[in-house]
DNA sequence: ATAGCTTGCGTACCATGGTACGGAGTCAAG
DNA sequence: CTTGACTCCGTACCATGGTACGCAAGCTAT
């Protein structure tokens, strides 16, 4: 149950620096006062891991760190995150739309590219200095 | 046809700080040498519109300035260039199954806030210091 | 008790993709 | 010929998300 740093960040999948980078930027709580100050160990409980496994849930679905802090505000509300995971939803969506079109464009490329064989490629020699 | 700088940059959308930065980094040519140097101006031809919307293009398909520029090296061969684009392609496709399974994570952390209406989203709560 | 690992803390550094600024030259219009 | 817009060039700065380093205190095993 109790963890020390070094364990926490393993249980996530992320560095010791990452841990205390995200505290620096009160993201995570800081190591548990008065318990084992110092050299201690153990400072950290199921909390902090579950609160840590959502940051990186939150920036997976492209949530800055400074929104994800301010999501995890201690007055948000439930409409609130409603609202912003809407949002969130709304512009991933947008975003993969783009991708997708970004693999139209390369696809297109690679297949105006595949007629013919030798030489370079026709597309990007275009761009050569006439 | 001929164009300023600011005229190039206005075609393409980008500012013209963004231009300078590429050709620094080797992505657009420099400024036509020999031609209208210093105050001068119409520096710049069609080839390096199109050029600099293909770098444009490439940003969009998730290349990063690095891999553009050696996409455009003047050695490649079509062979390599199918390559690149078919790894891109993997990769993007790749991104775009993250991205929609992180927007099932956003959504069901909706729904989830959504049973009830007062107070905190439990989701987000849960980690509050217990 | 002592070596060696870990902790917290602060500060510095990194890549990526720009953006901004100051200086000096140059051109075109009034 | 002066003014203003525009150019080139170099350097500095910005945000984002980390990563690295050095220090002193403290725990743990020998």
């Amino acid at each position: 149950m109790a963890m020390t740093i070094s364990e926490l960040a393993r249980n996530a999948g992320v560095g010791v620096e990452t841990v205390r980078f995200y505290q620096r930027r009160g993201l995570l709580f800081d190591p548990r006062p008065g318990q084992l100050r110092g050299g201690g160990r153990h400072h950290y409980a199921e909390e902090d891991l579950k609160r840590l496994r959502f940051i990186r849930s939150a920036q997976r679905a492209g949530f800055t760190l400074a929104e994800i802090a301010d999501l995890l505000a201690p007055d948000r509300v439930r409409s609130e995150v409603r609202a912003i995971a809407a949002a969130r939803i709304e512009n991933l969506d947008r975003q993969i739309a783009e991708m997708q079109a970004a693999r139209g464009w390369l696809h297109e490329l690679a297949s105006e590219c595949a007629k013919g064989e030798a030489g370079p490629c026709p597309i990007i020699a275009a761009f050569e200095s006439p």
